[in-house]
DNA sequence: ACACAAAACTAACGATTGTTAGTTAGAATT
DNA sequence: AATTCTAACTAACAATCGTTAGTTTTGTGT
């Protein structure tokens, strides 16, 4: 766990951190005290603040990105490329987590190229999603809703499984897949 | 005592700039300049920054408070107490939309008794939304889920409603209802 | 034991933060 | 006409921000 290189410590702080307060509640003091030293010695490992932010979030918006391109590759129907989107989601949750509340939330504080490509890829990635469902209610294997509305109300649900995975974590991942498929495709009633 | 209409000028101009960057990344010489004033000119008519913050907030959250109280007071099926609560999101929604924003993504910038109020009524919501999700799958009205992937879902999507709300040009509310609704509550195969 | 590099430190910088104090121009009230 | 009230202003405050420079400690290989 804490194990690898100091800057790989103190990215993992920093998610923390972000994640609690945002990233401009956030002080470089702050994080350096959480890692027991000095913000001045920070920049021995980082070029500033708006590293961490970036390390962290494109690393996971590329995972996305890449997740995106390989069920688009595939030959399934459109329900089966949206149950492959739903376990991307959740891995990702699982997996690469750290970054995920820093993208959720503070994406908007990345700059430049950052900033550009970023927003490039989220909306590649909606507009890829939007397309699957269209092609769902197309074939009659989705029922015939506004896809805005089914789009939406997937995200809404997958983007934010990270604030409660962790927080009610005891979930088995394989059990948790079969549930948000099911809720999500087939409701509750 | 008299609210000025220049008071709630301001209120709205912060929620407007808080939703954009977040209540850190929001100085009071932003808000000021947005209002073409200079920012020890704001204090003539709020207290401070906070105020802004806790005002927004709290006005949103006893509205979603009091309607969960007027659902439970009714004698209906789980299932219509739920499809109450969406009809009430979306009303918030569409009607309190100023401050949703900051409840959502800078609650935890509240302070004091506000912080502690707001966190209190959000638990207590959570709380009665799961006593009526488990109150369904008992008399079998709800298929048996985990309740707590139910109730995460519905809460997901219902929250951030506001986000897609008004990019997607306002939608019939009335329609809307009935879409969200069938999404939620029958799925979409 | 010595040299060297990595990584910590102290000190300070200019900029910005929320906020306070004191002042002023104009409108309303007396 | 004199007064009070409202709402803007200028100026400045202490605190904190991200960051840089220069120095010292620490650990490693020879």
């Amino acid at each position: 766990m804490k194990t690898g290189t100091r800057k790989q410590e103190i990215v993992h702080v920093a998610s923390q951190l972000f994640k609690e307060k945002g990233y401009n509640a956030v002080s470089m003091r702050d994080i350096a005290k959480a890692l027991g030293m000095k913000a001045a010695s920070l920049y021995n490992h980082i070029s500033g603040k708006q590293e961490l932010l970036a390390t962290l979030i494109m690393e996971v918006a590329y995972e996305f990105t890449s997740g995106m391109e390989t069920v688009l590759q595939q030959q399934s129907s459109p329900i089966q490329k949206i149950e492959q989107l739903i376990e991307i989601h959740i891995d990702i949750t699982v997996n690469f987590s750290e970054g995920l509340a820093a993208l959720n939330n503070d994406w908007m504080h990345l700059e430049n190229e950052d900033l550009k490509a970023f927003v490039a890829m989220r909306e590649s990635y909606e507009a890829n999603f939007r397309d699957i469902i269209k092609a769902g209610i197309a074939s009659e294997e989705i029922k015939p809703r506004h896809p805005e509305v089914i789009l939406f109300s997937m995200l809404s649900t997958l983007r934010t499984l990270h604030l409660w995975y962790e927080k009610r974590g005891k979930l088995d991942v394989n059990i948790l897949k079969k549930d948000m498929v099911a809720v999500l495709l087939k409701g509750i009633v």
